[in-house]
DNA sequence: AAATTGGATGTAATCGATTACAAGATACGC
DNA sequence: GCGTATCTTGTAATCGATTACATCCAATTT
């Protein structure tokens, strides 16, 4: 008799609140507002209520409850799937959110494919999940989705969608944003500065591209075609090389390529440097984002800070307001968060 | 009379197995049926019922499908929450696996906090999951898990918990990695090796530290406690700042210095380089884990791989095993995962 | 033509919680 | 001492699907 015996749980499998009731010696009914309501029963039975339940180990079955409530307590968060770095502080700050309030995060990689959109639609239509937060930058292409309004609220994070409406979005100020920088390194000088656009169709992209072209038109500095480098297909390293074997095929190099994310910066500081290309020295870079690598990059990233995880707390909020509502058409929001110009090394005066 | 009218949809509201019924005049067994087991019903009712599933837009309601199953196609995905992006493609392959195989996948970032921990076992135990994967390094600290066997089936991933059993463990050789990299450094000329490990009580970390060590004992080097970096509380940039600062202070330097993640060592590179300490120059830096960074940093980082996707998909594969067999003790796995050397720039051979 | 077989379908119980309603108990006022 | 208001508790319906069992009908066998 070596050592005391583990004592094992009081009961196995899956406690029920019958169980609990003919325990404490009460009604299933009881139990319920117990937990629910607990000063709509006398002192006496609240203990003894309580004490089966931690005799028992009791825990309420949620799809039980679910079907009774017409809830979940889950929502669905859609990523896109790809370049999911970027994506981390706003998923850690929904969840964050959402768990305090006791309400689980589903997660979902539509990878742009129309089977795992519709896939999650379904999802959705199964009553499974009490909110959408859309972060894909597009809607599923699914019946759910072509008609307001929707069996639940949905939100967009990071990008709107103009013609649509029925959901609450959170973005950023794209245009301004990339005004600033741009206005930025025209300040340090430049003038012949090139863009490495985002992906042709994303509407955040063609706002920056609009905020690129405004400065160069306030500037005074005609807009060169040769120097807005379009076909990125991501905000990925992969479209930064292809930009980067684009500067250094130029005759005459820009001076300053303001990249409209931060890793196609990266893509495209790594690629050049094969070359023997080194910024800030022989080229002033930028960036847009302000991912958690700009600061430790080398040379750290002169780029646009967007408050992520802002826009997920904030989403966040708004999803909970609007949920807690239950089918009421509880109105939506339109919130649209500055960014900040961060100032590190990767852009410098030109000489 | 300029547009024509969007049409909405047939039915609004919540479609229940009852409308699909009437409307195709059978009884709801049937349309169960002809949903479950489509070779059971004549062929004319199987069309009468999707005729009438397609009119309605009928979607079976989860939570009931649940409650009567007692299964609710769902696991939990538990990380610690910080530092994301290095559990990003393990995170990537699970969702790709489950929601192929039907299953919705629940994350939860425990942040070594205890009370998140306990919100995630009750989770557990409401049944709101028929699996849990957890990749935190840690079991929760709750009665749910102080014995086995579990409510679930459980996985850890990516490390080991001794002394516990129950559950399927997918991690990697951490201790011959670590070797192996030690190894490398000292064949390329390296004798005073440094080594900044994780955190103290990681048992990945210390498998890390002791393959270093036993590196370093056979090729005969003695062992300088002066150059075991310990003190990080995570694997991040922050401990490798930290190291920077030992380094820079050292009157005799390291010549080579292995840091037990990327991220160490992306901060490491970072802060000396700020003193105008450059690798591979003055001097030599290893990695661990093989983040998508690695491939893109200044320099390019020498490290060690983890196959973080394989570990994902094989855990997940389990899994769906597991949760299949129902209530069955299916057995567990143990599967442990070579790395591979991937040699890059920041570590060059000994002058 | 009657008996038997098998396939298709319907009826109703079931999963585990919540909650409207009913009933019982207690206290209070007259 | 009795009626009424208030508070507590129990009974039973309900949520929407699945499925064991019963039933019905047509095809096959004798």
């Amino acid at each position: 008799m070596a050592e005391a015996p583990v004592k094992p749980p009081a009961v196995r499998g899956p406690v029920t609140i019958q169980d609990v009731a003919r325990r404490a010696g009460v009604s299933t009914a009881t139990v319920s507002r117990a937990l629910a309501m607990p000063d709509r029963v006398t002192d006496a039975t609240r203990e003894a209520v309580f004490a089966a339940i931690r005799e028992t180990g009791y825990t309420p079955n949620a799809a039980a409850r679910n079907l009774r409530a017409k809830t979940t307590k889950m929502v669905l968060v859609l990523l896109p799937g790809i370049g999911n770095s970027f994506f981390t502080p706003i998923l850690n700050a929904l969840e964050e959110v959402f768990s305090e309030a006791g309400y689980g995060v589903l997660i979902g990689y539509t990878r742009q494919d129309r089977s795992r959109e519709t896939h999650y639609a379904r999802v959705i239509r199964a009553g499974q999940v009490d909110g959408v937060l859309l972060v894909t930058g597009h809607l599923p292409r699914d019946e759910e989705f072509t008609h307001f309004p929707y069996t639940v609220p949905v939100s967009l994070l990071l990008s709107e969608m103009p013609g649509y409406s029925g959901f609450s979005v959170f973005d950023v100020e794209n245009r301004a944003a990339a005004r600033t920088m741009t206005d930025y390194l025209i300040g340090l000088g430049h003038r012949r500065i090139a863009h490495i656009a985002g992906p042709t169709l994303n509407p955040e992209a063609n706002e920056r591209m609009a905020g690129y072209r405004e400065a160069l038109a306030a500037a005074g500095i005609p807009f060169d075609p040769g120097l807005l480098w379009t076909g990125a297909t991501n905000f990925d390293f992969a479209s930064g090389e292809a930009a980067a074997r684009r500067f250094l095929d130029s005759t005459e190099r820009p001076t300053a390529v303001f990249a409209a994310a931060d890793e196609i910066a990266f893509g495209f500081l790594r690629a050049i440097r094969s070359a023997g290309v080194v910024a800030p020295r022989d080229v002033s870079v930028a960036g847009f984002d302000d991912t958690e690598y700009a600061f430790h990059y080398d040379p750290a990233l002169t780029t646009m800070h967007q408050p992520r995880a802002e826009i997920g707390r904030r989403s966040a909020e708004d999803m909970l307001r609007r949920m807690r509502a239950g089918g009421d058409p509880e109105p939506t929001v339109r919130v649209r968060l500055p960014c900040a110009l961060v100032i590190r090394e990767s852009a410098r005066r030109l000489d």
